[in-house]
DNA sequence: GACAAAATCATACATATGTTCTAAACATAC
DNA sequence: GTATGTTTAGAACATATGTATGATTTTGTC
């Protein structure tokens, strides 16, 4: 039997994952939970601060995780370099598993998380900034040391590429049911995960893109209206 | 002199992209637009419409313009498979230029329409995937006249994650900025283009992933409480 | 069992929301 | 100028929202 404050926590997952922020109203997360409305304004003291614990609770188990992948596989390497798949394993396994087994995230948190990143002013901006801060310097470092040929400019590009395309996948958008007419499945974790690594990993280990050349330009097609 | 209409319009973008389509009110848009309450009800008939209208507006111009892109593509190839950096470019410059010069599309609406695709089962989630579909045959023909080793299934989410790395610029979150130390600044179009082109150029192109390995179990650490 | 602290409950409050209604202003044609 | 259709204005409506309050129940401890 859970506690009150777990079970609002599990319900606000659920509601903001899918109707957002503003669109989940305290009143239909406390009924979904079976509690009072005034618990959550006991327990947490806002909406924005319920949000806020929401994600700090599983924020934080997530970036340990890949802390702690991204030391096994350095200790795996010894002192050289990790290898690339090993660090895009160690960053985005743990994200694209939320909600699996005993990784202690559920899965409305997955997709709640893969929206919020596109939240670009939200009471949130802070709390994932701060998270994210927490293990970019361990990987940034890391990312260096195997990729040396890749000027910083271009690796900072390239990550956030990389979480931006997960992020896409974890939101679970129907797009990709879409474009595959129904045949393709975000929801598919294994999936997902295999072509996600594939694609991501070409895309990082790419030639530095050139740098002087001016961008061509596209040609010039009959002007709209 | 704008037209009421197109002054609702504008402002509806620029604040449904900065506090989103629950946060921002009919009383902030039309406070900011200059206009009467009434009048977004009397020119359109309801927020939500308001919204689809806002999309209608600039989606059919971003895809028309993509299939120009690839017409002149295609007609520059003769018939030869297009060749891919070009497949990519009609794909994301539409895309990536929004609110450019004369591209017709506010860089209001760039952020917005980014934190839209994550946007699970809003209102837009049918407009997004109807304006997808007009485009989408066309360049998955394209596409695997040029990636013909490429099985359809792998070329779905290979476009899924590049759509999804484009959108996650698009909504210009502050992520890039804490990545890089405020060095990179994902509002640098011709920045972001080139790189996000080199990125998934390579992506696109990786060897299919093995098929029938079964995924290597990542390490087992301590599990966490 | 008595007591105090913590938790739950029903309810009230002030305000914000999307929408509607009616009258006024405006344009356009005869 | 008058009549007609369209656009704008202001006010009102019904409801939904986050939060606060005070009473009531539950829980843990002596």
């Amino acid at each position: 039997m859970s506690s009150t404050k777990d079970k609002i926590l599990d319900s606000a997952e659920r509601l903001f994952a899918k109707c957002g922020y503003d669109g989940a109203s305290l009143r239909a997360i406390t009924t979904e939970a079976g509690v009072n409305l005034a618990a959550v304004n006991y327990h947490f003291n806002s909406k924005e601060a319920l949000l806020k614990a929401l994600f700090s609770r599983r924020l934080t188990l997530l970036n340990r995780r890949r802390l702690e992948l991204l030391d096994a596989y350095e200790s795996e390497a010894r002192h050289a370099p990790v290898p690339l798949d090993r660090l895009v394993r160690a960053l985005l396994e743990p994200m694209l598993c939320l909600g699996e087994d005993g990784s202690a995230g559920g899965k409305a948190f997955g997709m709640l998380l893969g929206r919020m990143y596109s939240w670009p002013s939200g009471p949130l901006t802070q709390v994932l900034i701060e998270e994210i801060q927490t293990i970019l310097g361990r990987f940034t470092k890391a990312f260096r040391r195997t990729l040396p040929a890749l000027p910083d400019q271009e690796l900072y590009w390239r990550v956030f590429f990389t979480i931006g395309a997960a992020a896409h996948v974890l939101a679970g958008s129907q797009l990709l049911m879409a474009i595959s007419n129904n045949v393709s499945d975000a929801s598919n974790t294994d999936a997902a995960l295999k072509e996600l690594t594939t694609f991501v990993l070409a895309g990082l280990q790419a030639a530095p893109a050139p740098r002087k050349t001016k961008r061509k330009k596209a040609p010039k097609t009959r002007a709209v209206e």
